[in-house]
DNA sequence: CTAATCTATGTACGGACGTACACTTACGGA
DNA sequence: TCCGTAAGTGTACGTCCGTACATAGATTAG
């Protein structure tokens, strides 16, 4: 075998794959997953309409692309969060996961209503099905590193709840009480 | 003041109203939030297309209906859930609230598929947010009480990361984990 | 240079949608 | 009985949508 190397033919821009996700996650932001059509996400992206049917079989497979990058990115930072907790007591934990919804529902409540959007579009779409099934695997697949499974999955449970309740919620959550509620799953059996 | 009574006009059926809510309900159960328009609810109610824009003014308003009806008759359900629990001891409260989860995810799955798919639209419709939350509410008020508030909210939280889950995830719920998660909550302060 | 081939785009089609609104129907008062 | 008025309906309009597809542009093999 000398140079036998593939060859990929024209340009194939593989960043403008990435620019169309990005601009599905920032049109869901402002319009909705209601507002998210093939031609809002090429407005948004500053592409022709035919490119996001050429790089996308269909709408659903772009819902399911941002569905996956949002995953990847969530895991990502999931483990980042959790790599200085391991090793320290429940208490510790409890407040990290406090902090971790309240940040979130502050900081980055845009990007977690996405998530929730795309999560409960699954329940319609099955291709988006194990996307959605792989997003909350990965929050017990992290947790399962600091407690024992069956903690880590109530542990997750709370948390999806609380987030939840946030995003609809005209009032804050009590930060007492996100405290209380994760305490309690994590010094139990303690 | 003789005989001054109210007088109805015309036939103003009232039961062509719920009739169309129930439909709404149907057809989001079998078309999914994506399916329903006007046209398919008529269809499913039998009625003219003109019904549901005469006595709902826009698809928010229809959706609306259909999520107060829903709000409604899960407040009366979980009331009457809750009625024979009050003065046992926690440990059966965490063992009903796990059979709570279980039989509504195999008995009624479409129904609480249907819960939060309204849910998930009031992300996107202001219309429906008070809705929404008045939903979550309910949950919070029955079980408190039968426990105080924090604790409340604690459970309600895990309930609807629990029926989240179990509406999306392709593996069924553990039955020992749904115990453990809500027995660590009931527990807590003991 | 030319042909072949792959990448990318603009346009157009058929259909469904929300809603407005002119209209018909049926009732109650006189 | 007849009329005014409210209840209820059928149709049509303008818009937007998903997607197919013929074409254009770019790139390399020969």
């Amino acid at each position: 075998m000398t140079t036998a190397k593939k060859t990929p033919r024209g340009p194939a821009d593989p960043k403008r794959r990435d620019r169309i996700i990005a601009a599905v996650l920032d049109v869901m932001t402002t319009e909705g997953l209601i507002g998210t059509s093939h031609r809002a996400v090429a407005r948004a992206a500053g592409v022709p309409l035919g490119s996001t049917t050429y790089y996308f079989d269909s709408l659903e497979d772009l819902l399911a692309g941002a569905l996956e990058k949002l995953t990847d990115d969530y895991a990502e930072a999931l483990r980042a969060w959790a790599g200085p907790l391991a090793g320290h007591d429940r208490r510790r934990l409890a407040l990290a996961m406090t902090d971790l919804v309240v940040d979130y529902l502050s900081d980055d409540s845009g990007r977690i209503r996405v998530e929730y959007q795309l999560y409960l579009a699954a329940m319609d779409r099955p291709r988006l099905r194990p996307l959605a099934a792989q997003y909350t695997a990965t929050t017990v697949d992290v947790l399962s590193t600091l407690v024992p499974h069956s903690t880590a999955v109530a542990l997750s449970a709370v948390l999806d709840g609380f987030l939840i309740r946030g995003l609809v919620s005209p009032v804050p959550l009590d930060r007492a009480e996100l405290e209380d509620a994760f305490a309690a799953i994590c010094t139990h059996h303690d």
